[in-house]
Formats: structure tokens, sequence, C-alpha cells
DNA sequence: CCAGCTGAGACCCATTTGTGACGATTCTGG
DNA sequence: CCAGAATCGTCACAAATGGGTCTCAGCTGG
């Protein structure tokens, strides 16, 4: 009775978890039931299937579309000329509004990404989500390119941490700026920005076949305030200069237009341009605090599949 | 508040339903607080949950393998020389073995059916379920071809819904072939499987991308037997010519053969031949009294891919 | 016009589920 | 070997779920 958990991970029998979860969700039985044949307690077989779920080893998808959205998504899309949008229902209870679009954007990165493709990603809660939803695959050569530094001081969510998960999810070679987001000095970031093997990763960007981005906005909900990823004094000072967020370490005001601010001279991140040429751009945040970044990073060319919940593109489609 | 139905349906607002189940499934609300927030009875709730589960709306993937059975499934990879083989675990309630194998197989099609490809399949339980759980898709110009004949007498479970309901899902075009499942003399099989419709729709089978097929077993819990297919006196000659059961018409005998049979001077099928050039020949059949059929299935060349459950799957690796 | 049918909501109740308390057992580090 | 921690099973209970019945309104067909 080997488990390969292939997961790294050891406290967790995911052949046991996926069997449990199969009796329960496909062959519909009762936990009680489940427990009894498999000789384990309810209480157990309940555990498990909670962390199942927690760890994406049961994906639940529902057909789209999903009905009211579909017109807010179609006119998402004619307004700003996407790709695609898609729209999920805002929570209704106190969910973070995050796994509920990144849940979106990995059944989106799942159907869009082709076997041998190259994604890249930002970090962030919504990242996060998507990769434990995004199906898991094998031996499909895709690969994962971080699209920014890394933090040293380990939040909850760290880049390292979204990329590597989204890897392994989808199991790809991973990329990662061996850097931090913001370096110490501009001259330092210039330094780095050549240097290997910063140089030859951020060289894959234009190459790459999609790229899922998350927007962080700078309203006092910001959650980069939050984590401590920028200080209370940036914050004032770059609202001060115009910005409403940052995609990717890129700083815009409402207009789409870069913000100059001592801070984006030490960003480490690539070129705005190498961004453009992305086929597939996939912006994913949902809420009313990410409205104003996200039209601004639509308006800067950096988005063109829009993935949010329906308070947010309301608020788009408006004016 | 437009219904797009695009299901032929009336009587079911897919809209609400997708919506019910995103903030059930999704965001893990209670179907109390989703019925306060949209305005409608818990029970009303309540129901569509289970109407849209049923209908497939919702799609439940459990994150493979499934431990214990990759053991079996490699065994079996092995020992036949197979492309892929599936197993499920074996019901534990009084489930129908068919929907547990269906569904693992409407997740392979899912998973293999590249975009503009053609999907040949058969018809019964599996074939049903297998429609059932299949992602939908839209636009990409997928086909799928019926590979056996009609039954004038409607069943709980006809050829033709099962392929109008597999083209449904896939947003395919569906080609039937207007026959019967069994030509009334051999002269008129003969006559008709050179005669169009049916003649151009045959043609198609040796370029199907991937086949769906199913075992009829001839055991005494043969469903062709309960849906009256086959009448009890052929039942009895085909076991006595040592038939074992038939895929898609050819009756076979345990190893393999085929089985010379009054009947079979009267199917309306594709030959043998022309399914053997199938690159993908997926056969979904599990229970006990599908190891004999299945295992004559391989021999015969008709299956490189088996998905099937626990049961059947450790009958086929013993001896 | 009315008996009968159907579908939906109201209410009720048995089952199933999630969770917390508590005691037993195993693991761990000294 | 032992104290403490962590884990796991048992029990109990509240919440959530899935069916059932009843009733009523609207419709149908005679």
């Amino acid at each position: 009775m080997t488990t390969d958990n292939n997961d790294a991970d050891g406290s967790f029998d995911a052949a046991l978890a996926a069997r449990i979860c199969w009796h329960y969700f496909k062959e519909g039985q009762t936990q009680e039931l489940i427990a009894q044949q498999l000789n384990l307690t309810r209480k157990r077989v309940n555990r498990m299937l909670g962390e199942a779920r927690e760890r994406g080893l049961v994906q639940i998808t529902i057909q789209r579309p999903l009905g009211l959205c579909s017109e807010l998504e179609s006119r998402l899309t004619n307004m700003f000329g996407l790709r695609h949008a898609i729209v999920v229902p805002s929570p209704i209870g106190n969910t973070d509004v995050r796994v509920l679009v990144g849940s979106a954007a990995g059944d989106y990165i799942s159907d869009h990404l082709t076997p041998g493709a190259a994604l890249g990603i930002t970090w962030g809660g919504t990242i996060n989500a998507a990769a434990q939803s995004v199906r898991r695959r094998s031996g499909e050569a895709n690969r994962v390119v971080l699209l920014c530094g890394g933090l040293a001081e380990s939040t909850s969510i760290n880049p390292y941490d979204n990329a590597s998960m989204m890897a392994r999810a989808l199991d790809a070679r991973c990329y990662y700026i061996t850097a931090p987001m913001f370096a110490a000095s501009a001259e330092l970031r210039d330094l780095l920005l050549v240097s290997e093997p910063v140089r030859s990763v951020l060289a894959m960007v234009p190459k790459l076949d999609l790229a899922l981005l998350s927007a962080i906005d700078l309203t006092d909900q910001s959650k980069a305030l939050e984590y401590g990823v920028i200080s209370w004094n940036d914050w004032r000072s770059l609202r001060a200069a115009g910005a409403v967020g940052d995609i990717c370490g890129h700083y815009l005001d409402a207009d789409g237009n870069l913000v100059e601010h001592s801070l984006t001279a030490r960003v480490i991140n690539p070129s705005i341009k190498s961004l453009q040429v992305i086929p597939l751009r996939v912006l994913a945040a949902g809420g009313a605090s990410k409205v104003s970044i996200v039209r601004a990073a639509i308006k800067a060319g950096l988005c063109n599949v829009l993935i949010t919940d329906e308070s947010a593109a309301t608020a788009l489609v408006r004016r």
C-alpha cells in the first residue's frame, strides 16, 4: 500500500483522500457509509473531505455562461475591446472575492494553456487561488515564469510560493526572478536587471504565451499595505503622484499612464513593452477597490482578457 | 432578465441554477443564505442544486491518479499494451457502476478531444453518463458520429439520444446512422450499407480521432436483454455460439474472435477494420459482467484505452 | 361551471454534516 | 524512561440538508 505523495507534503494521504472524494462526490454516498467501508471514523472522512477541497484535490466547475454575468461579459468585451471577459457572481457571504476570481482564473488557465506553452504569473491572493484551482496536468512541458521579484519577509502569500504552487499543479518547470521585488537602490536595480540569472529570466517574458496578472490597488484596503510590501510613506506619495495601483510593478494613474516615483526606479520587473507583446494578458482582479487599477491596466494595454466579479464589472461598464 | 436556455428545455432556468451553484459550491454558502439573497425559498434552491447536478451543470473532478487504482492502471497498461488505463473505485453503495465509469469516460474525452476532432460513440448507460459529465465546450468544431443504428422502440436509453446529448455538450455537429441497429434481413442490411446517407456516415469512421466504445455483455444481467434490444432466443444462440458480448455490433468470443450468427449478418455498423484504425479507441465498461467482453475487445484490437472500475480491473489482471 | 391535475410554497421531520469537548494513544526530546 | 505535545477516536450537539406531506392557486378539459 504505497502512498506516493508527489505533493511535497508528508502527513496527507492523497490516495485515500481521492478515494473518499470519489465515493462522496461522484457516487454520492454518505460519509458514514464511506467510513464503514474504508474502516475509518466518520470524523476522519469528514476532515479529509475538507482538506481535499482546500488542497484543490477536488475541482468543481460550473458550466458557463453564468447567466446574468454573461451580459456583463459581452458589454465588457465590446466596451474595452477585450479578447474575453469572465464575470463571476460577487460573494454574498464574507468570502474573499480573490478566492472566487482566482478560481475562475484557474479555470481559464486550464482551458487556454496549451501543452508546451509558457505562462507568466504575478503574485497575490488571487493568483494563489488560481494555482489552487487550476486543473492538474502532467508531462505537458509547460513553463511558469514568475514576473516579479521575491519578498524576503515571508508574508502569508509570497511570490515564490505562488509560482511554485502553480508550477507544481501544471507539472511545469519554474523560472524565478532571483532578486527582491524592490532593489535597495536604483543603481542596484539596474545592475541586477542586466546580470544573470535575472536577465535571462526577464528575456523569456516577451515569448510567453499567456500572462496571468493581478492588480495591486492603492486604496486603503490595499493588501500591499497590509502585508507590508510597500511602506505607509510610499503608499501616501504614490497616491499623491496620482497612482491608482500597479500591474506587475508598473504603477499607473487612472488613465493608464506610468507614474514616476522614487519607488519605480527600484522595481525589478519585466518592461511594459515585453508584457504588451504577450498574446493573452489575463488580468484577474475583483472587488470595488480594484476598479480603477483594472481600468488603468486595460488602457495601458496590459490586459486583453479580464476576469472579475459582478460588482467590479458593473462599476467598469458604468461611465 | 432574459434566460437564454440554449438547452432544448423549457422549464429550467439555467442562469439561475448556475448562479446558485456558484454560491453554493464555489463560495461555500448555505442554501438558506443563498435563498434569502436571491429571494427564493430554501426548498427551491435545494431542488435547483439537485437538478443542476443531474444535468451536469456542475462538474466535479477529482485529481488523478486515484491512489490504489493507479497500481491497477499501470498493470493493465503493461499487461495489455494499452495507451491508457483508468480505473475508478467500484461503487460501495448501490450506485450504477455505469454512471461512475461513464463519468470518468467523460473526463477522458474532455481531456483528449482536441478542437476540430471527430468523436465516434456507441450507446448505453455508460455513454449516457459520459455525455452528461463531459465538459461543455462551444465553437470548437468537433463532430460526433454515432457508430450504430437506432432503436425504433424508445427504451430509456436510446442511441440517438446518447449521440444528441454528447453532441449538444460538445457543441458538435452530429452524424447519425439513419438505419435500425439490426436490419430486418441480411439483404436489406447490405442494401442499406451502400446506400446514402448510411454509406457516407460509415465512411467517416476510419477518419475519426477518437472512439468512445461501450461493451454489451451477454451475461444474464445483460442490459441488451433487459431493454429488449436482442431477443431471448438470440441471446441463447449467441451464447451457444461462444459469444461473450459485442462491441459496436461485433460479437466476439472470449478470445476476441468474431462469432458467426444469423444476427451478425443483419447488424448495421462500421467494419472492424475501420474501427481498428481509429487512433484512440476508448472502451468504457465496468462491473463483473463486462470482464469477458472487455478482454475479448482488447484481444480483437478494438480497444487501446480502457476505462473501468476496480472490480473489473482486478479480474482482468488476474490470470 | 366544476372536478381534477399540476406546480409551487409552507411547514415538518429524519438524516446527514460540521464542530467542539474530552480522554486515550503515540510521538518526541531530554 | 518520562513529561509534554501532538494526534486521533469517541461522544455529543447544533446546523444544514433532503424529502415528505399539505394546501392553495391556476389551469384544463369536459
